[in-house]
DNA sequence: TGTTAGCACTCAAGCCTATCGAGTGCTAAC
DNA sequence: GTTAGCACTCGATAGGCTTGAGTGCTAACA
């Protein structure tokens, strides 16, 4: 969909003063811009022909126009094949707490939201082609024993596993052995029924015990896949006249909290790779039904090789797409900076 | 504060209407209930009289009355003083995944909201008091060891150090030992700056390695101590008018999701102990500045041996007091007995 | 042929006013 | 001590009016 020159400009300027104000906005106020000299009944006649092609409507005859998401899709299209501006200043509060994961991207999501003003994500990478580095079995006290699993990333899991009676040190040293031996180094994905049976024949008496290491490991990759979403800017929504009735609020902000139907983008956004990592969903375009009315920008981050997670801004279909995709990019910026270090 | 027969029971039927309604109760109302026989007329009297006492309010002339905190208060005060109810149903869900202390509590909150109708916080049981049980260090790969240390209670917290170059298996072995032996049983807060230094200055060249297990037992408490509270059903609120205002609700909701200001409930919770375990406060009583429109329900429950936590229930100051304080009750029965499973 | 000025028309939003009704306090009778 | 009756108050609701932003259409203009 190709739109000439005089056209696209009116069709932007109709969005940008509709991103700012949130109101309708009429012929007399575009007619008004500096690098279109134009009078206002041309305008109209243009805008007539915006209505026809269905890049924008009215919400009521005698009002402005306000843009559809077709309107979006064109102006946002036609944004991200811009250049690239330059990277606003959000300050780099992340490198406190960088140790742990969870408190590291939490802050990213908080940071996004305060800087954005939308509502913000931030998905754990998913670590199901990630491989195992390290895994240890120690005897916490006589009935139980413990196993951590460290996985490349530094990411840990521990299990508490009851015994019967306590390991000596000797098998506790063979049981450590076979299982490193074995295991390091491969993407947990990669462990097969075969390879746990063997396993298990070498363990001798202890088979309970490698076989709750391998329930640990399997849960620590469906514990990550599930849910690990992180929030924040939850109430930003209020700001936006459009999204805060209490309907649409209540039903948005339950999304939020449970993260379920979130996690749904975050599959979206993995899965359907864009050229420049960023992707829009615009009203209708979004995956999930209960946020229709609202505008989600997602990119995907990757932490080291193969660790992929996403972060996202959601925003009413008026959000200012460019600062979004903005903060996106510092942020993506930033975790990969961290990593690094 | 005392109240002749008659004029309680005529204060618990303006409360118990109002509490459904959400509407003043004006004379009339009242006048109807079966078990006192007067007259409107009558009615007027006594509440005027209560007004006069400050137990109930007209929100403007020619209207109604409502309870004003005090009243709310004598109400809790009696019904709390009054039998036990016997507890309501609810269906124990919890079993599931009950092995990550973070999920059971996740799931606790979870069910609280789902059966109340309000708004649940869940606290995680605060460590401080709580023992050291087991701590290893191991060399996970040529740069990085792992320090794991297991609570009472199989509370796990780890900490990957950063290290120049390899330990060797020996200094491994009596790193452990020093700190298992010197620390074990031990109390975190109990942990002293001289005990620190006596076991810096046995460890030889590896005192930053030491120095690392502290500040991770140390980050333990704070963790634990700072933000762990679980929250669910924040979307409640909408349910309820006088609270769903965009003002209040986007207050309360940014203080669900920040947790910060819940926890000051925590604390309170914790230190003001009442014999029956349940503490309410009824707006203006509440701790929290932005949540004087709502009442608090709060218990304390206690894992094990000095491990306590809170759960608590947040809604309008018209909440069903008796329905909070039963589920409560529930919830703080059902982590008792799987903890002692 | 594209652009502009002018005009009649539409319609949401805001404001005013009237009406309604729930609820009160007071007084007098029982 | 209780009740019936009555005048009064005041928020809520609904209707009517005005206002103003914005449109589409037509005719004139460059």
């Amino acid at each position: 969909m190709e739109l000439q020159g005089r056209k696209l400009k009116i069709l932007q300027a109709i969005i940008r003063n509709y991103l700012e104000t949130g109101e309708p906005v009429g012929s007399r106020t575009i007619s008004k811009y500096a690098d279109l000299n134009l009078s206002s009944a041309t305008i109209r006649n243009e805008m007539a022909d915006l209505e026809e092609m269905g890049l924008i409507k009215q919400p009521h005859t005698s009002a402005g126009r306000i843009p559809t998401d077709a309107g979006y899709r064109i102006y946002v299209d036609n944004l991200l094949a811009g250049e690239r501006r330059e990277v606003e200043e959000m300050r780099t509060m992340l490198l406190e707490k960088q140790d742990k994961l969870e408190n590291l991207l939490q802050q990213a999501a908080k940071l996004l939201a305060a800087n954005t003003n939308y509502t913000s994500m931030v998905s754990a990478p998913a670590v199901r082609q990630n491989k195992i580095k390290f895994i240890q079995i120690s005897q916490v006290d006589e009935n139980n024993v413990l196993a951590v699993i460290v996985m490349e990333g530094n990411l840990i899991r521990n299990k508490v596993i009851p015994v019967e009676e306590p390991l000596d040190s000797e098998n506790l040293l063979k049981l450590n052995m076979l299982l490193n031996t074995n295991l390091c180094g491969l993407p947990v994905e990669n462990i097969t029924l075969g390879l746990i049976e063997a396993i298990k024949k070498n363990a001798g008496i202890h088979t309970e015990i490698v076989s709750d290491v391998f329930d640990a490991a399997a849960e620590f990759v469906h514990a990550e896949e599930d849910l690990k979403i992180y929030t924040s800017g939850a109430t930003n929504i209020f700001k936006y006249p459009e999204l805060a009735d209490h309907q649409r609020a209540s039903e948005l902000i339950g999304n939020f909290e449970e993260k379920q139907a979130l996690s749904s983008i975050v599959q979206e956004t993995l899965s359907g790779e864009s050229e420049t990592g960023i992707q829009v969903y615009i009203g209708d375009e979004n995956p999930v039904a209960g946020m229709r009315d609202c505008s989600v920008v997602t990119a995907t981050y990757e932490l080291g090789d193969g660790m992929k997670g996403t972060v996202g801004i959601i925003g009413p279909k008026r959000m200012d797409y460019e600062r979004a995709v903005n903060a996106l990019q510092t942020i993506m910026q930033q975790l990969d900076d961290l990593y690094k270090k």
